[in-house]
RNA sequence: GCGAAAGUGGCGGAAUUGGCAGACGCACCAGACUUAGGAUCUGGCGGGUAACACCGUGGGGGUUCAAGUCCCCCCUUUCGCACCA
């Protein structure tokens, strides 16, 4: 696709005198639209290096925001400076489009999900085109439509196929606010990550899950292949997926002699251990997770969480126990309620029970406590109260047994005597005692050995467990993607043929408040036949987490309209991975560890080769006001509309960028904007003043001999021009790019009626001209296309070359070297750049200010760094000096 | 409680490798143009002083000829984790 020059470089209209962007950027917008290819990125036979930049697709909520404007515009400068190195540069967008506020929307205006959310599409289409964002919009995805969303169900088949996706009853997250189930991740606090006061509940529901803990270990290992991640972002996915290296070990429960029949529980099979059951009598066990089997002769008691399955058989025997463990729920309950889970004090109760460990033989008592939590591990640990915090504080409390089993391998005293430890002591690096055959050994010796030995030994094993959870996918709610899946009477569960794919989500609905599925309400949906036998069957109701749509929709954008698959192998091998993506940190766990999950699931269906999606994270500083995040309770929200239609889109962006380097926190000071707008009218005013001239000098070569002002303005340039290329190249600190750009034209307008008159030759003022507007380019596209279409260049901006810097001219002629005495700055001396040290020295020396600062007194020393700094160290010549004021 | 990042003029920030602290912008002050400017231009602008001196990068100590930058202790703010056995 050949890319057109003309159009482009029309200067359209007239031009006004004075820079006046509400002009200059509709003109040039209707320029671009008119050219949908001019942004497109071209296909890989092009032969130029490709480039992947990416932002964060946005929900459709209606309106842009500051913090999308900022994304946005550090994205579109990126995306135009690689274009101009020459890059074949994917830089594309789409809408996040499905989730609830469609529904709250449909609620309130009566309008249904599906028309508000287009419309709102259309509006941020408008407001992002008004930006001049150089997004490839051929590629546009939007995931509520039936093109994007039949490929989520196309990977569920596959996941299903496979047993990736799987339906099991189980406790989950339920917000009453969203009125549907909720991911793990999407729980903050104990709160919906959507409503930060609204407290998750608990519920027994029949569930889709993922199988996201397959990955567990992988997209922990994997972490390590992410060095340009930042940190922050891989320790937050590292906490989230919480490995934990230990070993489970079965206590067998004492049998009841007060009881008669000598047992009276049922044999319960914990999911972890198999336990062979032998008719009568049988052997309870409780199965333990422990990562300090080292410490297990210290155990004095077993803890289970109050849900725990056997805790429930317990009281089922004894009224007191059931009264007190539902005393402990109710008040877990109310605790998760009011989001302090976290700050309940320890209590519990003893069972009345024993059991006996299998490392001792010695029976403890098993109690219930509050601490323990029944979705890690097994819902049971072995309290050792002298060498665990928690249990030392919950034994403390009881008055339980506190048994030593470590000390330090180090005497720890003067004495030469080996006291107790101060408790609880966890370290270690130390030895065990009072621990049978392993007495001796070191711990973590002793945590092989013990863990090998009870493997043997037939009660035990070494084990390895995690905090990440599988994914829970399935939503109540209308919009979102149907799960395509069929429950028949006479076939059970039915997974919809691929080729009836996509299933199609009804759009004429009644959305109400009522509880349930809103699509089970929608008989024409949920009826259906069973496509094995064509008996009466029902359709699967729910529909899928959003974040489903958001975990591969990148992959799309390399074939957004492929109608017989999700998109291509080779176009994925050619784009992928992406080079840089930006965001927010908000999306550190959820998204950013969903489609890492999912970029690993498809390359174990064959369809990717990349092991991981993201070559480069970047996440963006917030945007504030007057210290605080902007929001519509605290009034202090800055519309984006606003300030585009007062300072322009050029100025708007230019000074997101400018306020602050892109990783801090922005505040938003409407005058900066005003500052940069009358920045760019200088610019305007010089570059439009000194254009005649400048087309003069257009395809010559500057001179040989260039006079003291071309020479000093042509190094500002050439400095500005590595600084910049420096920038992008590492840290992107764009508001010292930006400040570089304003000290080149301050240098230039400074000399503007030198400049008038001639005093720099016209091959100067062109080079000088021309790349101040690819400079430009990144920050103020639209003042850059219109100074550039005045030039009369051929080529594109776009597709112009990113200048590069001469460091000859660049390079200074004179410095001033900063004399100090005793490192207090005394003097600053003129000196040529390339001056010999002898003749720096000679220099200070013959320096009046120096002088003055140096007399009657002694110089020691004299500390030279060539180009740089001189540095002498004096004292005072004699005693005499007449200091005599010390009496 | 644990971990990470940050703390610099009235404000946003700069100082990339230990070498002139305060680039650039905002606000403010003075002036020019203008028969009353939310325009433009010129100059000033850390504190202090008549001018020097001197003081100054959260606080205290240290290393060094030289510290915003390195080391130790402490304070504050933000973020992450927090009964994970």
């Amino acid at each position: 696709m050949a890319v057109t020059a003309a159009p482009i470089n029309t200067p359209a209209v007239e031009r006004s005198p004075r820079y006046n962007p509400a002009e200059i950027e509709p003109r040039w917008q209707a320029a671009w639209d008119a050219q949908p290819e001019l942004y497109a990125a071209e296909p890989p036979t092009s032969g130029k290096p490709k480039y992947y930049v990416l932002e964060m697709l946005p929900y459709p909520s209606g309106q842009l925001h500051m913090g999308h404007v900022r994304n946005y515009a550090i994205g579109d400068a990126l995306a135009r400076h690689m274009w101009m190195r020459g890059y074949n540069v994917l830089h594309p967008m789409g809408w996040d489009a499905f989730g609830l506020p469609a529904e709250n929307a449909a609620l309130k205006n009566n309008t249904p999900p599906r028309e508000w959310t287009l419309a709102n599409i259309a509006a941020m289409r408008r407001q992002m085109d008004r930006l001049g964002l150089s997004y490839d919009w051929q590629r546009e995805i939007t995931t509520c439509l039936p093109e994007y969303y039949r490929w989520n169900q196309w990977f569920f088949l596959k996941l299903y196929e496979r047993g990736l996706a799987y339906r099991k009853n189980s406790k989950v997250n339920w917000c009453p606010s969203c009125a549907t189930v909720l991911a793990n991740e999407q729980v903050v606090d104990g709160c919906c990550w959507r409503h930060e006061l609204v407290a998750v509940e608990q519920r027994e529901l029949e569930q889709w899950f993922l199988r996201t803990t397959n990955y567990a270990e992988e997209l922990l290992r994997d972490l390590d292949k992410l060095p340009e991640w930042p940190e922050k972002v891989r320790t937050m996915q590292r906490n989230w997926i919480g490995r934990s290296e230990g070993a489970l070990v079965d206590f067998t429960v004492v049998p009841d002699e007060k009881d008669g029949r000598g047992h009276r529980f049922h044999p319960v099979k914990l999911n972890l251990t198999e336990t062979f059951m032998e008719p009568e009598p049988e052997a309870v066990k409780i199965s333990v997770f422990t990562t300090r089997i080292d410490t297990i002769y210290g155990a004095t008691s077993l803890q289970l969480a109050p849900e725990h399955p056997l805790v429930a058989e317990f009281a089922a025997h004894s009224e007191e126990l059931a009264k007190n463990i539902k005393g402990l729920l109710d008040e877990q309950k109310r605790a998760r309620e009011m989001g302090v889970l976290g700050d309940l004090e320890k209590h519990g109760f003893p069972t009345g029970h024993f059991a006996t460990n299998p490392f001792s033989k010695e029976p403890i008592p098993i109690w219930v406590a509050n601490y323990v939590l029944m979705d890690y591990g097994t819902g049971a640990v072995m309290s050792v109260p002298a060498h665990d915090e928690r249990d030392f504080e919950f034994a403390k409390k009881y008055k339980l047994e506190t048994k030593i089993v470590i000390l330090p391998r180090q005497v720890n005293n003067a004495e030469g005597v080996q006291k107790e430890p101060l408790l609880p002591y966890t370290e270690e690096n130390s030895l065990l005692i009072n621990s049978g055959e392993f007495t001796g050994l070191g711990c973590q010796e002793a945590q092989q050995k013990m863990a090998a030995y009870a493997e043997e030994q037939g009660f035990g094993k070494p084990s390895v467990t995690y905090r990440l959870k599988d994914w829970g996918i399935s939503r109540q709610r209308y919009w979102g993607t149907p799960i395509p899946i069929i429950y028949c009477a006479t076939d059970g569960l039915v997974p919809v043929p691929e080729d009836q794919l996509p299933v199609l989500l009804p759009e004429k609905i009644d959305i109400t408040q009522e509880g349930g599925s809103p699509l089970a309400r929608v008989p024409e949906f949920a009826r259906v036949t069973c496509p094995k036998c064509g008996g009466i069957a029902r359709r699967e109701t729910d529909t899928m987490d959003t974040f489903v749509d958001s975990s591969w929709y990148f992959y799309r954008y390399a074939d957004p309209k492929n109608s017989h698959a999700p998109f291509e192998a080779e176009k994925i091998a050619y784009w992928f991975p992406i080079d840089q993506y930006i965001g927010g940190v908000e999306h550190a766990i959820l998204h950013l560890i969903y489609s890492r999950f999912w970029t690993k699931m498809m390359r174990d269906l064959g369809m990717v080769k990349n092991d991981e999606p993201v070559e480069r994270l970047f996440t963006q500083g917030m945007v504030i006001k007057n210290g605080a995040k902007m929001s519509k309770s605290k009034g202090n929200v800055v519309s984006p509309d606003d300030m585009i239609a007062r300072y322009g889109a050029d100025a708007t962006r230019m000074y997101a960028l400018f306020a602050a380097p892109p990783d801090r926190d922005l505040d938003w000071q409407e005058d900066g904007v005003a500052g940069i707008s009358r920045f760019l009218a200088r610019v305007y005013r010089f570059a439009t003043q000194a254009m005649p001239q400048a087309h003069a000098g257009r395809a010559q070569p500057l001179p040989q001999q260039l006079n003291a002002l071309e020479q000093q303005l042509l190094r500002k340039l050439h400095q500005t021009i590595r600084r910049l290329t420096q920038e992008f190249e590492g840290r992107w600190h764009f508001n010292t790019c930006i400040a570089a750009i304003m000290e080149l034209v301050n240098d230039l307008t400074a000399q503007e009626s030198a400049i008038g008159q001639g005093a720099v030759n016209a091959a100067v003022l062109y080079s000088i001209t021309r790349n101040l507007i690819l400079m430009l380019q990144a920050f103020a596209p639209y003042l850059a296309a219109e100074l550039w279409s005045q030039m009369a260049e051929d080529t594109p901006l776009l597709r112009a070359p990113w200048p590069v810097y001469d460091e000859a001219l660049a390079a200074e002629d004179t410095i001033q070297i900063p004399v100090q005495v005793n490192g207090k700055l005394r003097a600053l001396i003129s000196v040529p750049v390339a001056i010999s040290e002898e003749d720096l020295r000679a220099a200070v020396w013959a320096d009046t200010k120096v002088q003055a600062a140096i007399a009657g007194k002694e110089v020691v020393k004299v500390i030279v760094v060539p180009g740089k700094l001189v540095n002498l160290v004096v004292r005072a010549t004699s005693p005499t000096t007449p200091s005599t004021d010390a009496a």
